[in-house]
DNA sequence: GAATATACGGGACGAGCATCCCGTTTAGGA
DNA sequence: TCCTAAACGGGATGCTCGTCCCGTATATTC
């Protein structure tokens, strides 16, 4: 492979990143292009179509939250483990629109795409959650998709206005509903 | 006006009704005309652009919402009337596939629209949460914002899968999570 | 320094869609 | 029954995109 060619493939994956974390995954090839200051041909030739635009940001995203999950996992106790990676991706997708945009199934199936990457993220969260309701911390008749559609609720706030203390305090609702219930709360 | 036009038109209104309701807001105007037995060129007649069919078809949904909304108010204390109209407007949504996407922003501004039709649908739900507020029944800090980000992502679940146990369950989790929290509640 | 495979740019093409237009049909009154 | 304004249908038009192609340029090798 040439030279020119690894440098550009390089640019077209950043600008795509940027694009995407920015302006969510709707972005125009030429815009993308643009931004890489390449032309759309050097965006197509290296990838084919927009989907492998899409599954190659997507796996590094997954790979870096399955690295924070599990050293979440392995190093704090189940309870905290799990309400610490909420709010984990709550960040993440808060940060990220292309994210946000793929949490919530809206052009991409993330999932799909973690599995072709060899990657189990469905199953380590749902491991997560497993273990966190195991110890109490969490309400048992929860499911892992319930959780992440809390977390698409959570960036589902105005757009742009990403107030950090929101975010914070939507987290934090969230936690607190799917918290094991004290008997004394059990009104309706 | 002509009888066969009012008939058509009402045709198209509920064609569109029942297509954004079951396919979103994205479906075609081909479609929509295709379902209601029309040409397309009847439905742009009798609606300009596609804009003006939204907001017919939300007016009305808006009209019921308010509607209920009022009812809950003048009929049950603060609490309770703050968390039957949010179980209520999640019901709506995940019934209606349309009224998600408008409600989680996509494509559509429905608080506008109301503005335009001469309902103030965030006034109204922002006293029913200050009510509440006013009562203890839910944290001080929440705004209304905060609310409708947790109703989309109620409904944000599985598309097409709606489960009404897990709408319930959601429901509960989130209506947990707003209730003011017990002082002997407060890890983290 | 020349030859060649590789890569580049950006225009061409086609798909999907909203909107507009106009020749044809029809409702409703005289 | 006839006339005309109103309404109809669906093809034409224009726009935005993604994808493909090909004439040109350049990195690499000998």
């Amino acid at each position: 492979m040439r030279a020119d060619g690894v440098r550009n493939r390089r640019k077209v994956l950043d600008a795509a990143m940027a694009a995407f974390a920015t302006d969510g995954l709707a972005v125009p090839v030429a815009e993308i292009a643009r931004r890489a200051g390449v032309g759309t041909g050097t965006v197509s030739r290296h990838f084919p179509a927009k989907e492998s635009l899409y599954e190659a940001i997507v796996l590094t995203r997954v790979e870096e939250i399955v690295a924070r999950l599990a050293e979440l996992a392995a190093t704090r106790p189940p309870g905290e483990a799990f309400f610490a990676f909420l709010a984990y991706m709550v960040d993440q997708a808060a940060e990220n629109r292309g994210l946000a945009e793929a949490l919530a199934g809206a052009g991409f199936d993330i999932e799909a795409a973690a599995t072709r990457g060899g990657h189990d993220l469905d199953g380590a969260e749902a491991a997560l959650l497993a273990r966190a309701q195991q110890a109490g911390a969490v309400r048992a008749d929860v499911t892992n998709a319930d959780v992440k559609a809390l977390i698409v609720g959570c960036v589902a706030r105005e757009r742009g206005a990403t107030d950090p203390a929101a975010r914070r305090r939507m987290v934090e609702i969230v936690s607190a509903g799917l918290r094991r219930q004290g008997p004394a709360n059990g009104q309706r």
